[in-house]
DNA sequence: GCGGTTTGGTTCAAAAATGAAATTAAAAAT
DNA sequence: ATTTTTAATTTCATTTTTGAACCAAACCGC
């Protein structure tokens, strides 16, 4: 979810500032913004493992006049128009973005990502990814240059890595070939579509395990992957930013590569060879 | 730099429950390794902006007898690498690399990339794809992510985006209808291939102007780009690190929204609007 | 070795954070 | 309209965190 409005900004202003069971709920709130929508603050406060006070006192310190103030604007801003946000946001006008700000917060990114990765999710993501027959990489709109990204690493170390969707094909087609042998790895960072969540669905249909890769997994993602990996992705100005999920993707590729072994260098070098075989790259510089 | 030891791993799995203070310790010392091996305490906790109880205490938390063990332990990690760490650098056999120093070295990715960027170069290429006609995002082999990645954000706020390769048709043809008129985006990050050389000519030849966003610039490529972003792309592992580069990408993307202003926020009301219209988003979480 | 200096570690009182319980406000049910 | 129920907020006592001041030990230059 890129920057959301007020309440995030307010949030991410005092982030570093905040004692513990505050964050916990800041966390609680950044990953998934719905919460604040639909709970009752009791509830956010049990979900966070904090009391109702330091629930209370957190919206007190982002500067709302209570819990039902600032989910009040929440809920306001989730009715408005998309676009009209983007005005809000900041960037605009003023005539830019700062580089040193989107730098600091992408290192937030990157670290509260890393962070909040339970250990045992990425070993069991790597096994799946390992014992798959075929492994399909699944994203659609802005997630689809992460499924590039994934494909360009997976395919260096293992066979069968198929992309849905595919340059226009028609999608049900080119799926019906999954089994459930087969792994999926979903891309689904920030804005999900229909599309995204029919797969999902059809995916688990056909008895293949599926790896969720997203930034705010909401209840319902939990039954329908096997694995789930957050990612932060929180923008500084008008755009969410894929650079965690790039870096854990990155990351999950380099395991599952040490994990295949000797086979993956293996397979390298015959890429390698190829590359030579076609002249394909230039040696020096340019 | 540092390798993620066991350090890394105590700070990483504590980190949820660390108040206020001890967790500015741990993101300075997350941010960057090597603070711990060469700093005293003293100034460590300076630069954290705590005072020397705190970080005395913080290191107790961890396990450490004191903060000398720590620093130690670390230190001793440092001094041995090259041999031990060579051969679990590539995780290999030994079953993986630390994730802590996967989020290492890409702090060091980010951070040294923002550093060595003169902002005047990235005004300028701000300012080129401000007003190219037309704009080519083209990229090969390991590019190809990082361009489609570059072309959904530039098609959020202007129109006219062209990609090469485009999904197999011909190069020449398609990259016919450049103009003197027209910006290229160039990414040839990591190895360059003879077809990325040939179009960049082309690109000149036909009297466009270039960005290249590169790691390495070799002295030929000043003459052929206008602009040159470099960014920092060592992989921990076996493959390079794009993280960087995307959120170079992202930042000039966001940039240039904020230079094109009303225009482009009117743009996305509109994509939301046509997302609307199909259907296409689903509203709260799944 | 010996004053002086620097740096790590400890104590203790003040400040901050927190949860249980009391209080108030609001909504539902009657 | 009044009671009942539920949820949010405040109070207050307890616990945790924190830094200033204080000690101890290593590190100098002599």
């Amino acid at each position: 979810m890129a920057v959301g409005g007020p309440l995030h900004k307010r949030i991410l202003d005092l982030y570093e500032d905040l004692p513990r069971g505050e964050r916990r709920l800041a966390d609680l709130i950044l990953k998934n913004g719905a919460t604040l929508r639909n709970e009752a603050a009791t509830d956010l406060a049990r979900d966070a493992g904090v009391s109702k006070a330091t629930a209370a006192r957190f919206f007190k310190r982002l500067g709302y006049a209570s819990f039902k103030a600032a989910q009040q604007e929440v809920r306001a801003q989730a009715a408005a128009p998309a676009a009209e946000r983007a005005s809000a946001l900041p960037g605009f006008g003023s005539g830019g973005v700062s580089i040193s700000a989107h730098l600091d917060n992408e290192v937030q990114n990157l670290i509260r990502t890393v962070e909040q990765q339970r250990s045992d999710e990425l070993a069991s993501a790597v096994k799946l990814l390992l014992n798959g027959e075929k492994l399909w990489v699944v994203g659609f709109g802005d997630n689809y240059p992460l499924v590039h990204f994934a494909r360009a690493q997976l395919i260096k170390v293992r066979p069968d890595i198929r992309i849905i969707p595919l340059s226009g094909f028609s999608v049900p087609e080119e799926f019906a070939s999954i089994s459930s042998a087969d792994v999926m790895l979903a891309c689904g960072v920030g804005r999900r579509t229909r599309a995204f969540r029919n797969i999902t669905l059809s995916a688990k249909r056909a008895g293949a395990r599926v790896i969720l890769l997203t930034d705010t997994a909401s209840p319902g993602d939990a039954a329908n992957a096997d694995v789930i990996l957050r990612c932060r992705s929180i923008g500084v100005a008008m755009f969410d930013s894929m650079t965690a999920a790039v870096s854990l993707l990155t990351y999950l590729c380099a395991s599952l590569a040490a994990r295949i072994g000797d086979a993956a260098i293996e397979r390298m070098r015959l890429i390698e060879n190829i590359h030579a075989d076609w002249g394909d790259v230039i040696a020096g510089d340019l």
